[in-house]
RNA sequence: GCGGGCGUAGCCGAACUGGCAUAGGCGCCGGACUUAGGAUCCGGUGGGUUCACACCCGAUGUGGGUUCGAAUCCCACCGCCCGCACCA
């Protein structure tokens, strides 16, 4: 028997898969297609375990979905913009392309020696003018339909270095990750896409999604943010021309309203003081409270600062007067900037009473057992004149028509949900393509000049702006729409922008004349599942179903939701943290393909644990998996097959055969690879406890064949292996996936459990069809319940045949 | 604070609809084959009684409840994880 030599093994299936074009998808055939899609990684250098998981899994479904008859396409490309290649070459002086491009080719090779297979035709990278010149096409579309716009925003500063730093560079408590240096905010004009214009739809399209991850769809729920209720306008006491707008989720507390805060960025705060003694306190509150970092001032455990401004609002509801304040706990960025207070219902605004001492009134009646502070719940309205008595939701209801009916408000709702901030100061990214004249202002690059390449350089380090800035040769250049000298854009896009969009183009990658065909979109999409991490479970996710929406709406595709399924992924964790470089934890594969091979390795990943769960590593959990491909290797290749007659052994053996052909394909399409796995190898002792006591026969071999078969998306190259040399064709052609015969998997004597008590105290093997009559019958005669009896009458027998029966005695 | 989830052997885990708890694997122990084994094969692996067959008892974070019967359903508590977090 020829011994087995996984090294050669996996080889030459590898050399064949990528020779024959095995997984490239032919889209002019009858087959139903199945668009199988895992989130398209971030060239990050070497593969180690905690990668190889999402692999693994999605190269399982490429393989199973083929053997079903799926024209599966299972396409594969490249994150490849973004800030840590853009680091590392400040660091190295290795340019990022050269050292994204190089890992690249070091990330393929280690894929193909995983085994994973990928139509390598479709392949796009991010990073390439062919890809980012329709990222750009993209903008540019949004952009005329008034979805990019540019504002100024705040953006991350770090004094020291001079420059701009993106999120992810600011660390723990807002300070520069290079240097240290505590952070602040600065205003730049930047672009925003406007996401928000969407909320409601990509609110509201999440319930279509039910083959999403009850998890994912709450936090993007979450993200959201929607909340219901009413905005009204105060007056300033005295004052007739001035007055502000606030927001509440609680109309109906209105009437307990004892002061009102406003943002300190809130414009009205300056003109309210201005002249005024309180003008100095103020105004020198508010600059500490905005030089403050972000993290500090959402910081919840913070004592909250405020102080009266010198000035009164008038309650709309009751004509009362009350004080206004500046706080930092009202910000500038949620709602209108500026808020009732209501401490009796409100826990924020009970603890910036209590500290300056401002009245509080209870507008809803808490229970009799309530000894908290402010009342949240429900409860009849109190002192609240014509609310009186009516519960919370009847009140907010009456309060909102009131408002209306008076003129004073209206019905309003609010989102945390903010615009997406697409533009980054960094190098390495798409640029935008914009130009800056003179005389006309914000001007988009004409189409027909697209691509705005991204020039090389050699020197980005930043230096306070862009780094794209010091470039004269990009900045400098003509007005597309009047031909004199302009700007261009400096900025590049949030990576997010280019990964929001890759799976359109995945459907039509060498198009030159479109980002994609309209007809092929229409083919492909929706993705029948997407596979990925749940760190993307609200960012990603969340742009790519808004740019389809969009792209829906200029119908350039036909589906309003990309993704039809989503799958996320557990980490791989190893001394308590995430397996990654920068903890120093990491595991390679290397030395597992050395020396248990590429099928071990991912049949233990398949089977350490639930898919959905975090999976600790173990070294020793891939001998395991070893030892059930040699043994099955054994087993399948060892012996001669007779031409002895048929036994009920093999009758049995087949029938065992069919159920786990029934339990593996139903764990498969529940994901749940880990019991696929464990069914595996449970049939796999059945096949040699059979094979040790047995000379082989037609049945036995046929029952190898089912086991090669189930192997085949899980352990491929071992299974392709044996399939050849047990004297088969190729695995995949037709639709090799078992079928499992109904009639097969039904068994036809089953162990009845008998209880006295709901204590097991004896099992008898019946007929599966067994009556409840006759169940019971079998049950009462067993010796070890007349035992148990001791001559009483059974107080109740419940019969659930023929699984089991419980004699309760009563006693 | 709000929202979501989890807790089963020494370890990873199985148990789908309330019905034999602990499948499968790792590790460990013993044995076989061997010059040797970190290869392979066989057996064992909660506790107790027993030469053995077998029998008994206990156990799913803790306490209570519903039920003939609970890992599963309900209530309270303990512990852990994830997301959001001064969002009015």
């Amino acid at each position: 028997m020829a011994p087995y030599d996984h090294e050669a093994i996996e080889r030459r299936w590898q050399d064949r898969w990528e020779t024959e074009r095995t997984f490239y998808v032919d889209e002019a055939t009858d087959k139903p297609k199945f668009y199988n899609l895992q989130m398209y990684p971030y060239p990050s250098g070497d593969l180690h375990m905690g990668h190889l998981r999402n692999y693994t899994y999605t190269d399982l479904l490429t393989r199973y979905r083929t053997m079903r008859g799926y024209a599966t396409m299972a396409p594969m490309g490249w994150d490849s913009f973004g800030l840590p290649a853009e680091n590392a070459a400040i660091q190295t002086g290795v340019h990022p392309r050269e050292s994204t491009e190089q890992r690249i080719g070091n990330m393929k090779v280690q894929l193909r020696r995983l085994g994973a297979v990928y139509d390598w035709d479709r392949e796009v990278a991010a990073h390439t003018p062919e890809y980012y010149r329709w990222t750009q096409w993209l903008f540019l579309q949004f952009h005329d339909r008034g979805l990019a716009e540019r504002r100024n925003a705040p953006v991350n500063w770090c004094p020291k270095d001079q420059t701009v730093l993106a999120n992810e560079q600011v660390v723990d408590d807002g300070v520069c990750e290079r240097c240290g240096t505590t952070v602040v905010k600065r205003d730049l004009e930047q672009w925003f896409f406007k996401i928000t214009d969407y909320a409601d739809r990509l609110l509201d399209d999440l319930e279509q999604l039910d083959e999403w991850p009850e998890r994912v769809r709450t936090m993007q729920e979450n993200w959201i943010g929607r909340s219901e209720g009413a905005s009204f306008r105060m007056h300033v006491a005295g004052r007739e021309d001035l007055s502000f707008e606030v927001y509440t989720t609680r109309p109906d507390t209105s009437f307990g309203m004892t002061f009102a805060v406003l943002a300190p960025e809130h414009p009205l705060v300056e003109e309210l003081v201005t002249g005024t003694e309180y003008e100095r306190p103020v105004l020198s509150f508010v600059a500490d409270v905005v030089r403050e970092s972000e993290i500090e001032r959402l910081s919840v455990d913070k004592d909250k600062q405020g102080m009266f401004i010198g000035a009164h609002a008038v309650n709309p509801v009751n004509g009362r007067e009350i004080p206004i304040y500046v706080a930092d706990y009202v910000l500038m960025t949620y709602g209108t900037g500026a808020i009732m207070a209501v401490p009796g219902q409100d826990q924020r605004d009970w603890d910036f009473a209590k500290e300056h001492g401002l009245d509080i009134i209870r507008t809803v009646e808490p229970p009799d057992d309530f000894d908290g502070e402010a009342y949240l719940g429900d409860g009849p309205a109190i002192n609240s004149e014509f609310l009186d008595g009516l519960p919370m939701a009847e009140a907010k209801e009456r309060m909102i028509q009131w408002l209306e009916e008076q003129g004073i408000g209206e019905r309003a709702v609010q989102y945390r949900l903010r615009d997406w901030l697409i533009s980054r100061q960094r190098y390495w990214g798409c640029p935008i393509p914009v130009v800056y004249c003179p005389d006309d202002g914000v001007v988009p690059v004409p189409e027909d000049q697209l691509p705005v390449r991204l020039p090389h350089i050699s020197d980005w380090r930043p230096a306070g702006e862009s780094p794209l800035a010091t470039v004269e040769e990009f900045v400098d250049t003509e007005c597309p729409a009047c031909g004199g000298p302009a700007r261009r854009e400096t900025d590049t896009m949030d990576t997010f922008v280019d990964s929001s969009w890759y799976f359109l183009r995945y459907v039509d990658a060498h198009n030159a004349d479109a980002a994609f065909d309209r007809d092929k979109v229409d083919h492909w999409m929706p993705v029948d599942q997407y596979i990925g991490g749940v760190e993307h479970a609200i960012l990603h996710l969340l742009y790519a179903r808004f740019f389809t929406k969009v792209l829906y709406d200029m119908d350039l595709v036909g589906v309003e939701e990309p993704f039809a399924a989503l799958f996320t992924q557990g980490m791989i964790t190893r001394d308590g943290a995430k397996m990654s470089k920068s903890k120093g934890n990491v595991v390679a594969p290397d030395p597992y393909y050395d020396r248990y091979g590429a099928d071990a390795t991912r049949l233990y990943h398949l089977f350490m644990g639930p898919p959905t769960d975090d999976a600790v590593w173990i070294d020793d959990g891939v001998e395991g998996t070893s030892r059930f491909i040699n043994r099955f290797w054994r087993v399948a290749l060892e012996t001669e097959t007779t031409d002895r007659d048929e036994t009920d052994a093999d009758v049995e053996l087949l029938k065992t055969a069919h159920r786990t052909i029934r339990k593996v394909t139903e764990d498969i399409e529940r994901f749940s690879f880990n019991t696929a796995v464990a069914a595996l190898m449970e049939y796999g002792n059945e096949l040699r406890a059979y094979a040790s006591d047995e000379p082989r026969t037609a049945t036995f071999d046929r029952a190898v064949e089912y086991m090669t078969l189930m192997l085949g998306p899980m352990a491929p190259h071992v299974a392709h292996e044996l399939w050849e040399r047990t004297g088969h064709d190729s695995m995949l052609a037709q639709e090799p996936w078992p079928e499992w015969d109904p009639e097969m998997t039904v068994r036809e004597r089953v162990t009845m459990v008998i209880q006295v008590d709901g204590k097991v105290r004896d099992r008898v093997d019946v007929d599966a069809d067994i009556t409840d009559d006759d169940a019971r019958a079998t049950a009462l005669a067993s010796e070890r319940v007349a035992d148990y009896l001791d001559g009483g009458e059974p107080a109740r027998v419940i019969v659930r045949a023929p699984k089991l029966v419980n004699v309760v005695t009563g006693g």
